[in-house]
DNA sequence: ATGATGCGATGATGTAGATCAAAGGGATGA
DNA sequence: TCATCCCTTTGATCTACATCATCGCATCAT
């Protein structure tokens, strides 16, 4: 996971190339490649650490890296004129981002805690993608997968209430980090409560008073360091789903 | 556009196929291929041509087919147990559907006017994909496409209010048909204001309220046979974006 | 013609969640 | 140790939109 030049360079046979020690490797683009292709992504990648809260780029900007998360958690988001924030979705290790098919995004995307990422220029990643058609057939998987979830947000954000918003989020929360094989229970919540509004659609306020009634009936318990513990899933899961 | 048999048939010189001649070819996923390879798309397509208010699939159904509409429009949608519906898109000439990746379709799918389509089996369709990277290349700007548009009524559906919600819709509307060379202004309104509602989140009774609201400020006119004339488009802009 | 059906418009009323306001913590730094 | 800042929580009030109800006007079958 050490950063390594941009520079292109030899790879020898002795050459252990970040990628091949990559430990996260299955849960992303890069999975697509055998061991003896990985060097082509290696050649271009760019590791980069960001503090948190920081700009990784923003609505507009020109749209010429694409990123692959390694750790932390970024968050997508668009804003109105007057200041008023949704933000699109959580990107956690493994996630890719910067798929734009246009010149500049359409989003901004900052860092919600420490974040590590492998960035590629997008020129020399559309290359690999044309010579490596596995490679393009993962990243339609993965974006066919976030077209699904962002259908689910829309049934979120435009049919449920308050109580159904949280409880989905916490439940959708919990298998995601189950999928990448951390812990699920309790949840760690990286964001705030204001990203968390920003992003089911609702107020710092409102969230806030929905964690506590969520707590006042046994479905969640609120532990330290922004952990939640779904005590009662079933319970949540009737709630998510409007039963 | 005449229905062309199921069965495998050997495409000689002499032959036209009904690819060949399809006047809304560029519009589609089939553009990716070159004339003297489309007979692969026209060996495995099957036309269809629905009623109104058709189930073409329902969610949890087999996805076993993926389509092309040819002409009409189409709504895809979402539902709640208790029936809360959001419609998380409507499809028009040109548009694909059926990409999920999973063996079950996700959500539902209905036709909103006479609607048709061209079928084409999921598994001839993916091994086309993998002979033709183009096919993969192309369908996955759609895809992409699709997502940018999806963050963007993630925006619309969590932030703003009926007036730009609705504001915003005529306005996608105008230009998606200005897309396709359809006539944008008028519009024509194929759908029902309950399915305007399920798909801003709103009610029926609050998307009539608002189109009511637009016409008595002079931002719409209201003509014969659902069309709706933009007729302050500025103030339809600014509304959309929360000026 | 005539009743039935269904969509769209409009009015009256209700409410979930926004807004406004303020009071605890938990960090951070002088 | 204390002051500052920011985030979260809680309370009081407001409002945009939902809900409930009715009516007009098509379309359609009888």
């Amino acid at each position: 996971m050490a950063p390594i030049s941009i520079a292109p360079k030899p790879s020898s046979a002795t050459d252990v190339n970040p990628c091949s020690a990559c430990p996260i490797r299955e849960l992303t683009v890069c999975a697509a490649l055998e061991e003896n292709e990985l060097s082509h992504l290696a050649d271009i990648v760019r590791a980069r650490h960001l503090a948190p809260h920081t700009t990784l780029f923003g609505e507009g900007d020109e749209a010429d890296s694409v990123y692959n998360v390694t750790a932390g958690t970024v968050k997508l988001y668009k804003l109105l004129p007057d200041g008023r924030r949704q933000i699109t979705g959580f990107l956690f290790t493994g996630d890719f981002l910067g798929l734009s098919m246009h010149d500049r995004f359409a989003y901004s995307a900052e860092t919600v805690t420490p974040v590590s990422l492998c960035q590629f220029p997008r020129r020399q990643m559309e290359a690999l993608l044309r010579e490596f058609p596995k490679l393009q057939q993962r990243l339609f998987t993965m974006a066919s997968n976030e077209l699904e979830a962002s259908q689910d947000q829309m049934l979120l954000l435009g049919r449920k209430t308050a109580k159904e918003k949280v409880a989905s989020f916490l439940l959708g929360l919990s298998r995601r980090l189950a999928r990448r094989g951390q812990k699920d229970n309790p949840v760690s919540i990286p964001m705030s409560r204001s990203d968390i509004a920003d992003y089911l659609g609702l107020t710092t306020e409102t969230v806030s008073r929905t964690f506590t009634a969520l707590k006042s009936r046994q479905a969640i318990r609120l532990l330290e360091g922004n952990k939640v513990e779904l005590a009662d899933s079933d319970a949540l899961l009737d709630l998510a789903e409007g039963g």
